[in-house]
This record gives C-alpha cells, structure tokens and sequence, in this order.
DNA sequence: ACATAAAGCAACCAAAAAGTTGCATAACGG
DNA sequence: CCGTTATGCAACTTTTTGGTTGCTTTATGT
C-alpha cells in the first residue's frame, strides 16, 4: 500500500514546481475550483494540467470532490501548516545553535 | 545567465527529496560541516551525496566554503525563511477567505 | 433523446534527475 | 618526497517527470 501519512519531502516536492505552485497560489485566493476552471491559462493542456493536480493530491496538499459532471480541487491547509512548522523547527535549531556559539564566543565566566 | 534571485519553486524542490532533506537537517543541527562528513550514512555513494548537496547550492539552501583540502558546507537561513514565509501568506490568504465566508453565513445586516 | 460540457484513460515521447563507476587533482602530515 | 585524504570531473545508465495526442465516458440542459 502507498505510505498514508503526511510526508514533508512529498509536500515539498509537489510545491517545487512552478505550475503546481501557481495552482496552489489560485485555490488559496479562491477554492473549491473545478477541475477545468483550475486547468486554464497555465500554459499547458488539460491534461497537463490534471497530471500535475494528482501530484498535489498524492502529496495529499489538496483533495478532490466529484460534484456531478464536475470535479471540485480544495486546498488542503493541513499540509500547508505541516510543511511550515517543518520549516520552523529547523530554523529554531538553527537560532539556538547561533545563540550557543554567541554566548561561547561572549564568554560566560 | 542563471537566474540569480531566490526562488520559491526551486527552494521547494530542493526540500523536496528526502536524502536532501535529511542534510538540511543534518546541517540545521550542526553547520558548517564538511562534504566528506555530511555525505556519509546517506545511502548513496560519495559522488552521489554530492550531486543532491549541489541541488541545495544551486537553490541557495546552502552554500559553499572551501577551506583547504576540505569545502564546508552551510545552510543559509534565508532561503529557509523565504520559504517559511511564502507558506505562511498562503495560509494567510486562505484564513482570510475562511473568515469571509463565515461572515458571510452568519449574515452580518 | 441528443448535443455538449467536464473529465477520465492510455500510449507515447523527450528531457531531467538520480545514481553509478573510474580516474584525476590538490592539499596535508610525517 | 610520498602516501593518504578530500574532493573534482566526466561518461554513462536507469528512472522519473512533464507534457502531448487521441479516444472514451458520464452528466447536464433543452
């Protein structure tokens, strides 16, 4: 079976590319979309444009709901808020390190 | 020319790979390190770690430092908050329309 | 019932990515 | 000087990705 949990590196995968970030960018202004409404003006077909929807639901960043003939994309903030606290907590890291090496270089006699 | 400027697609990608997120995490944790160092335990050979490090350099998620026969490598922190906060306005923007729709049913005459 | 709109499915292709091996080079340590 | 360590460089293979085209299926509105 495929790995069902949220994986950051997936998640940040499917944000690395510039038409699936742009996808993401239009549901967070506006969302649900449709399928079609989604898949204009990116400069690929349809169906380019659907592949690269299914990357993002793989990576579980939005979700899909049949509505009639119709297909709705929703964001899914969850992931949004998953890839950041990631982002976050290695930063922390990072600052308590700076902080580390700033007191040793201060000296704490 | 390269495009010189920090980019979040290509900041995201970089992530987007768990052998190259295991060496953001590595040097979140302990930076600069050497090529040699953070290129083993990785489960590719030496080159190979190497390959997937230049993908951060090239995203400016880390860069370079040759110190002698050895290069360090370190993380660049502002990528990282680049990063951090492009997700952050989108979740913001989505709060936002989350916040209007609620209004919105509530009826606000 | 039928034309049309929305979407799915599959085959195919080119380019990029991920990884390997083999060999070369440059800097250190004794 | 010489062996060793840290790294670079290049060629090559395999897999994945990004995209296309053509055709089919399923709802919807009139």
């Amino acid at each position: 079976m495929q790995p069902n949990h949220l994986n950051e590196a997936a998640i940040y995968r499917a944000l690395g590319d510039p038409i699936r970030l742009e996808i993401v960018q239009r549901l967070s202004a506006k969302s649900p979309r449709t399928l079609g409404e989604l898949s204009g003006k990116l400069g690929v077909s349809r169906q380019g444009a659907r592949k690269q929807i299914q990357v993002l639901v793989n990576a579980k960043v939005v979700q899909l709901a049949q509505r009639g003939r119709q297909t709705d994309v929703t964001l899914n903030p969850y992931s949004l808020q998953v890839a950041r606290d990631f982002i976050a907590q290695l930063e922390r890291q990072w600052d308590q390190r700076l902080q580390a090496l700033k007191n040793f270089v201060e000296g704490e006699s």
